[in-house]
RNA sequence: GGGCUCGUGGUCUAGGGGUUUAUGACGUUGCCUUGACAUGGCAAAGAUCGAGAGUUCGAUUCUCUCCGAGCCCA
């Protein structure tokens, strides 16, 4: 037997390491094959890679994630796209403050802003590489010479020459607005920030008196907030109540500058069957105070300061804590005989996302960008762009239904990008920055090129040189953008918008925006917002969204459960010789899993064909080994099988002596290369990689190497050049989804590596083409032949005969006539 | 409380108004060291497609209700 090329006995995770260092160990090499390069006149396909945020670890959903955003990318460029594959990385924010107050135990405010910022800085570039290394672990394969930092002055240029025009254009305001306030860390949050924890919370009934003496009480989980309390309100269909609407009400509480009653009024927010149907209304328990408070014309009340505090109006409680007022304002309505009950119930309460800390909503002079009047506009640009899955789009849709208010982009923190503005001494006009700068107003002045507008009217009153000395002293502002300012326009960056304006319009609509499920009310909906408002375009050709990665027992990964895997470990199974084990905490105690090898093919292999785009998937590190190490294993045989054979020279053109089976297989080949093709064109990952995986570990090895096996090794060159031109094209068409072993392979027995291939493999033989009538009349046979072929293997296992030796009375059916004399060979028919 | 998904052999998964046999994989069981492959090959068993009702000549597939899971929002 000749020595196969492919010397390895099997495909191994150390094999894969050397094949994996060695690609991103050459730089030019790896530009050549990888790097964005927009004058090569290809098709432009720009991807908007999402840029994690490094926190240390990388959720092993999302670096599943990350490897089928890969998979698409190199399916792109298999189909001979140029494409945009960029690394970034998302480095604003605070998670990275936080990480630094827990790191230092102190915090952010009491240190000077600029040691601050540099301590940030240098945490989160350690974090930074860790995921860099990660990234090419799994096989990314990016354009990191160009990695991009959300927190670079390149970057934050844009999120800040974007500020500006929009400022300009009117689509951003200042207003005095109700705004959700995080009183632990200072800072207004957005809405898409909040979330719900239950708690326990002391649901306090209290006795009011009208004005004629009647008593009516009223259910509240806020009695300290009874001094800012507007109205209370009644539903407009509850009988018992409606003849005290429109009298006043003696609040309950001793308050300080305010009218000491309020009048009753109908509202039909109002639950009837809570507490006792009755409710006051203050400015601002809740969003539905908001609502009732602007419906009602009412004007609120300030009842809270920026530290969380009771302000002057909650006479005796001022100055108290929140927490600390209600305990006091429980105790005073006690004293008072005001309180006629106490329950303890279970309450969903806001806090914030990041924080965990309770949320208030009181008034602040804030930034927001207009959203509400343009909701139509975006629907209609939405309309354009393809989602995949489909159903994802009422994700979005729903979202956009429920966004009634503006979007408050102002944060009282210093992490994040600068808002770039400076007022004027009389606070009538700003200063604004030129397109392409970054500037950090805190404590820069106006750079050249600076103009001056009118705070309201926008209207632009000349350069800031020539102005300067009317402006008197300017302040800048010290406030930053929520981090989704800068997030939102990812797209716009990557697409060279300012910067690169040539590639800007060849690349815009970007092509791809591929991310997970859980952020589509956020970054997808700021994106394709900021998309509408600047450019009045859909921000992408595609939007792909994957599932949540869950435990064994599909279960949101979480600390809190305990259930979290590793990613590293899970890529580095087997490297070595040691294999992985994992304790998981499940449903019924923890659970011990083990698996001698994984690393990046096999996982990547996995999260491509286990489960189809925009489904949750259940991380199991066992089941991966168990159902797809074999296929690597099976695939990597046949190549080193085939490798055996000598390669012919040439491969593009068959040789006319072709036999049945080769006709026939490669009419099935074919026929499997026109689905992946297609699928590869519609990013189905899940339909291309079944496809080939099915034609590789059944068909090819099963049915045809078993065919010809003796024609090999009697050195038939038709043969060799079908098994050969099958193997080399099935690499290339397969390489998207485990690209260092299809490299491997191709690499070595053909001499040219699979993912450099930029044109999808042709069909050798149009004429056997699956819709042409010979093509379709071999693949026809197909059933016909493995049940054949079954039927003889079973017939001698029944017999109890060995495969190799001879058996009688197996009549080769009519339709397989052709076949006669390679069956008969093959199964020794007598 | 509302919205959106989902519920298919032990496990994960495909499919989808009807071709007397519901896809594939893992697991299980049995057999096999056959000129690539025992980290393998071959084969078998295993599901009335969450429950109930309706539409229909016919439903696992459509509709409704219920039960269960998940996500998002209030």
């Amino acid at each position: 037997m000749p020595a196969p090329k492919l010397p390895e006995k099997r495909w191994s995770i150390d094999l894969e390491k050397t094949i994996q260092e060695a690609h991103y160990a050459d730089k030019a090499l790896y530009n050549r094959r990888y790097a964005f390069k927009p004058e090569s006149g290809k098709e432009l396909f720009v991807v908007d890679t999402p840029p994690p945020y490094p926190s240390g670890t990388w959720h092993i959903g999302a670096v599943a994630q990350y490897s089928m955003i890969d998979v698409i990318a190199r399916s792109q460029r298999l189909l001979g796209k140029e494409v945009f594959f960029p690394w970034g990385v998302d480095r604003n924010g605070i998670n990275i403050e936080f990480t630094v107050e827990k790191n230092t135990k102190r915090k952010m405010k009491t240190y000077d802003r600029a040691e601050f910022l540099n301590l940030c800085e240098t945490t989160i570039e350690t974090f930074t590489q860790a995921m860099r290394d990660t990234a090419r672990r799994v096989g990314l394969s990016c354009d990191f010479d160009r990695e991009y930092l959300t927190d670079a002055p390149d970057y934050r240029s844009v999120t800040q020459s974007i500020f500006v025009e929009l400022f300009k254009k009117g689509d951003i305001v200042e207003d005095l607005r109700p705004n959700i306030y995080d009183p632990v860390e200072g800072t207004t949050i957005a809405d898409a920030e909040v979330e719900r924890l239950p708690r326990k919370t002391k649901l306090v009934d209290v006795r009011w008196v009208c004005e004629d003496g009647e008593e009516l009480v009223i259910s509240t989980t806020r009695p300290e907030m009874i001094c800012a309390c507007g109205v209370v309100v009644v539903h407009p269909d509850d009988e018992r109540y409606q003849h005290l609407v429109g009298k006043s009400v003696q609040l309950p509480l001793e308050t300080a500058g305010r009218s000491t009653t309020v009048t009753v009024m109908q509202h039909p927010s109002v639950k009837s069957e809570f507490g006792s149907g009755i409710l006051m209304v203050c400015s601002f328990g809740d969003q539905n105070d908001v609502a009732v408070f602007r419906e009602l014309g009412l004007t609120p009340f300030q009842a809270i300061d920026l530290d969380g505090n009771m302000t002057e109006v909650a006479g005796p409680l001022q100055g108290l804590s929140v927490l600390e007022a209600r305990k006091q304002a429980t105790l005073m309505l006690e004293q008072q005989g005001a309180l006629v009950q106490v329950v303890e119930r279970e309450q969903e309460i806001p806090v914030s996302e990041r924080g965990k800390n309770p949320v208030e909503i009181i008034l602040l002079k804030e930034w927001y960008v207009r959203q509400t009047h343009i909701q139509d506009r975006m629907r209609e640009l939405i309309e354009d762009i393809t989602f995949h899955p489909p159903r994802n789009r009422q994700f979005l849709i729903d979202w956009m239904d429920n966004i009634s208010i503006d979007w408050p982009i102002s944060r009282r923190r210093w992490y994040h990008t600068e808002i770039p503005i400076w007022y004027s001494e009389d606070e009538c006009r700003v200063v604004v920055p030129p397109a392409g700068s970054y500037v950090q107003p805190w404590r820069d002045h106006p750079p050249a090129g600076s103009r001056v507008l009118d705070r309201n009217t926008r209207e632009d009153l000349g350069s800031f040189e020539e102005l300067k000395s009317s402006l008197g002293t300017i302040t800048g502002e010290e406030k930053v953008f929520d981090t989704w300012m800068d997030s939102s326009n990812s797209n716009l960056f990557v697409s060279g918008y300012l910067n690169h304006p040539d590639v800007f319009e060849r690349a815009f609509p970007t092509a791809l925006r591929p991310q997970g499920k859980e952020i589509v009310r956020t970054w997808l909906y700021y994106t394709l917002l900021k998309s509408t408002l600047v450019l009045d375009q859909p921000g992408f050709q595609h939007v792909w969204i994957d599932g949540l990665g869950m435990d064994p027992w599909g279960r949101k990964m979480s600390k809190s459960l305990g259930n979290g895997i590793d990613a590293d470990s899970v890529l580095e199974c087997g490297a070595g010789g040691r294999t992985g084990s994992w304790k998981v905490k499940g449903p019924d105690g923890s659970v011990s899993l083990r698996a001698n090898k994984i690393g990046s093919e096999c996982f990547r292999l996995w999260k491509a064909c286990d489960a189809q785009v925009g489904d949750d998937f259940q991380i199991n590190p066992e089941e991966i080994e168990k159902k797809y190490f074999g296929v690597l294993t099976k695939l990597f045989n046949v190549a080193r099988f085939a490798s055996q054979f000598e390669v012919p020279e040439n491969l593009e053109h068959a040789p006319s002596e072709l036999a049945p089976e080769d006709r026939w297989i490669l009419a099935e080949f074919q026929s499997t290369m026109d689905q992946v093709r297609k699928s590869w064109e519609n990013l189905d990952i899940y339909t291309a990689t079944q496809a080939l995986k099915t034609f590789g570990t059944g068909l090819l090895p099963s049915h045809y190497l078993e065919m010809v096996k003796s024609r090999l090794y009697d050195d038939d060159k038709a043969a060799a050049w079908t098994l050969h031109r099958i193997v080399r094209d099935f690499m290339s068409a397969f390489s998207p989804v485990c690209p260092f072993f299809t490299h491997h392979v191709s690499a070595t027995v053909y001499g040219a590596s699979a993912v450099e291939v930029d044109a999808f493999p042709a069909s050798p033989l149009p004429e056997l083409n699956p819709e042409t009538e010979e093509g379709g009349r071999l693949c026809s046979l197909s059933t016909t032949l493995q049940d054949f072929n079954g039927r003889t293997w079973a017939a001698k296992k029944e017999a109890g005969i060995f495969l190799n030796q001879p058996i009688e009375n197996m009549p080769i059916p009519e339709a397989l006539e052709e076949f006669s004399a390679t069956l008969t060979r093959m199964h020794q028919l007598v």
